[in-house]
DNA sequence: CAAAATACCTACCAGGTGGTAAGCTGTCAA
DNA sequence: TTGACAGCTTACCACCTGGTAGGTATTTTG
């Protein structure tokens, strides 16, 4: 039980800065939500940098974990690529709030990252390449690239997770729910018939 | 000449916004690079939220008139749509902060405006969907949802617009401009083979 | 020519920011 | 028993935040 307050401040933080961003959130705010002074949070966390760092890299194992559940699920290139992206789209809520804030990690590390400060998200994208490379070999997406074809899928999939909110405002819930269905039908429109 | 200032803080903060979020940027930073004090700024902007406001109208207005631009050039819809998302694949600096406004308005919104407060690309938006509409009287992208069907070309685009920055530190030179070419390929091919 | 509006300015404010310094308390190994 | 360390605490800091008050030139208008 020593991790306890370490990890709550790490979640808390996820929520927040995948609500609010890093500018817009402070280590008061984390920290107030688990109950300790703003410097308990900085005896774990040197500094809000820091704990930025430890809170996209946590979310970028979230999904590198996601992808290796997929890969033992099923042998088949084709049904790895949908089944990941399909549990993108019905994502539960930490896994909404890691692809937000891998969303704003793309925003924003443009200059905050300028340096080479390896980019979180590339193991996760490396992993999606390879099932689409492996695919390849046995006669799966013929004539695709497999980078341009995976950041294709990526984009229209992440795009619209993060637009459901303004979505559901914007439309009924049975038109949100009918473009969802669709969403899903041509990510497998795209896959399976490639 | 009389908009001259105002004009120029307007440009200034769109730059900023785009680059640094809403939390990310202050109004001083806004109103120093236009070396106007930050209180000739709340002069012409009576608050940051008017100020944010105004700036996404003008984003807001920027897409609707390519839109317009774009129906000028030609009546066909698959050709609209095609050259809507080739424009904004390969966008100058400006549509470039235009699209990455409209990127984080969509992470961001969620909370500021919580409210009914009318999402300000909901017009593009209507427009582009339009035009799907008018083309499946034509007999295009049939057994399509238009509006699923827009969604996801426009997620694509997007996301890889937002991308190219990061991916410019990725990959060589020759790989990236090899990603934009299979981009507009995939989008031809989804535009153009429904 | 007077009045009013425009386009700024300096000075100031309360409150929040990330972060440092120093101290207190309990656990646990030597 | 002592000393080290983890896990906090309060007190404090310099700086920055958006915003107000009030003033001053300049321009526009009646």
């Amino acid at each position: 039980m020593k991790l306890k307050t370490k990890d709550k401040l790490l979640s808390t933080a996820t929520v927040l800065f995948s609500k609010n961003g890093f500018y817009g959130t402070s280590i008061n705010d984390v920290a107030a939500q688990v109950s300790v002074s703003k410097q308990g949070l900085l005896h774990h966390f040197p500094s809000k940098e820091k704990l930025y760092a430890a809170v996209l890299a946590q979310a970028a194992h979230h999904l590198v974990e996601l992808v290796q559940e997929i890969k033992a699920e099923s042998d088949d290139a084709q049904v790895q690529l949908f089944a990941l992206f399909s549990k993108m789209t019905c994502a539960d809520e930490e896994r909404l709030r890691v692809i937000i804030l891998l969303m704003r990690e793309l925003l924003d590390n443009r200059e905050r990252a300028e340096q080479a400060h390896k980019w979180f998200l590339r193991p996760f994208l490396d992993d999606v390449v390879a099932i689409v490379t492996s695919g390849q070999q046995h006669g799966y997406f013929k004539g695709q690239s497999p980078l341009a074809f995976v950041y294709h899928l990526l984009g229209a999939t992440q795009y619209y997770v993060v637009s459901r909110p303004t979505l559901d405002k914007l439309y009924t819930r049975e038109e949100r729910e009918q473009h969802e269905q669709q969403h899903i039908a041509m990510l497998k429109g795209i896959i399976f018939d490639t």
